[in-house]
DNA sequence: AAATTAATTTGAAATATTTTAAAAACTGCA
DNA sequence: TGCAGTTTTTAAAATATTTCAAATTAATTT
């Protein structure tokens, strides 16, 4: 499902577009203002940003300039009213499109899926705020990075995109070691130990999500 | 410098078109009519496509609808005024953006510049003061310039314009080398580390940047 | 509560990967 | 052909990861 973030400073402007967006099953965030807006940015990854140019206490601009030093993610301006010189002042900020507002929800969304069709699609789960990203060979909690060996990369991704199943240590080692590996099954709980208190150092709450599952291994579950 | 192929059937907006792109050097293709258009682009590589969707012959949308058949190439559309529900029916066909007549040039060349942004090759990339710039084959930090050699140039030039973005050593050989290379793994290592001297030389914190992903390869990342 | 079984922690040894450095092979061109 | 710059290969030194086994802790069974 594509996340996505809507920026404005009326919170009735939020509820409307989230309700525009409802039926096409966007995962909406609401953050009311630039403030918090630039704050979700920097703790959480979207597909795609709305942005109201027309905020109070920072415009809008400032706030695209501020994404675009962050993230590359796709924006759209949403505006009063049309204003070219403010269109092509937003573009070369590094928008992407612009929809003035009173829009209709069929444009909205057609103008989305044509910025997100043209966006790489990635290999990535996120659960909670902690994301991982095959990509970029990074996981990653509220921006910040925990270093990670490349079985314990395998290990986390494996288990976080099958959440609720249960793998035993052997089963473990077939997938992310490989079939025919000799390795002995005392090794994953190294692995494991090592892996865990990475992401409990970074404040990720890793112990609600990564079971143990007495007498037969490990499951990721899904709060 | 970009290709962008031009097609309506007034040989008056051709003209217009162009002359108004004129100042900001692009490449005009300029094709009278969509049987016209359609066939050069099976013939050329362009960049991005203007595309009038008022024709006699036959409508914009069968010809977006064609164009995407044999490619991914940006495409804006011209409309005579504004016209909600076609433009979402240009859009969900695989457009990339409308612009209406009459529209001033710096509208058109900033919408323009926003999705050839997006588009995947550039041929300049900036981090911080170090330049990539493939027209010069140059790479260059606050004016010195750091002599290359091509692999060099070619492989910082992939990673910088794929921030974030980790690529193994045979990926790496696939892309920069060209598939089926006999290339070992290895010679990737030998220069990355050349390329890593010359540019820590003139002052560049490369190593802030350019980074080892042990057992994995190498990524650039943003700052 | 004691006995049993399994999981976790620990640290050091074994492996694997990357870096460094230098030599060898190759390429385009005068 | 021979040169100068480039690319590739190779081997060693430096780093980082993985493994494994012993000691400890925790959960389950009797």
């Amino acid at each position: 499902m594509k996340k996505v973030l809507l920026i404005d400073d009326e919170e009735r402007m939020l509820e409307l577009l989230a309700l525009y967006l409802k039926p096409y099953h966007y995962d909406c965030r609401k953050a009311l203002g630039p403030k918090e807006g630039l704050q979700y940015i920097e703790e959480e990854r979207f597909d795609i940003v709305l942005l109201d140019i027309m905020m109070p206490d920072m415009d809008g601009w400032s706030v695209c300039r501020e994404i675009r030093q962050h993230s590359d993610v796709p924006i759209i301006m949403v505006t009063a009213r049309e204003q070219k010189v403010d269109i092509v002042k937003g573009l070369k900020l590094g928008a992407d499109d612009y929809i003035t507002k009173p829009f209709n929800e069929e444009e909205l969304v057609a103008r989305m899926n044509a910025l997100l069709r043209r966006a790489k699609p990635g290999n990535h789960v996120e659960m909670d705020g902690l994301l991982w990203d095959r990509d970029r060979f990074e996981l990653s909690y509220k921006n910040q990075y925990i270093k990670l060996t490349p079985k314990e990369f395998s290990l986390i991704g494996l288990l976080m995109q099958n959440p609720g199943r249960v793998y035993s240590r052997n089963q473990l080692i077939d997938l992310v070691w490989g079939m025919y590996s000799e390795t002995e099954g005392r090794t994953v709980d190294s692995h494991v130990r090592n892996m865990r208190e990475k992401i409990r150092e970074v404040g990720f709450p890793i112990d609600d999500y990564f079971h143990t599952v007495w007498g037969v291994g490990y499951k990721w579950i899904r709060k």
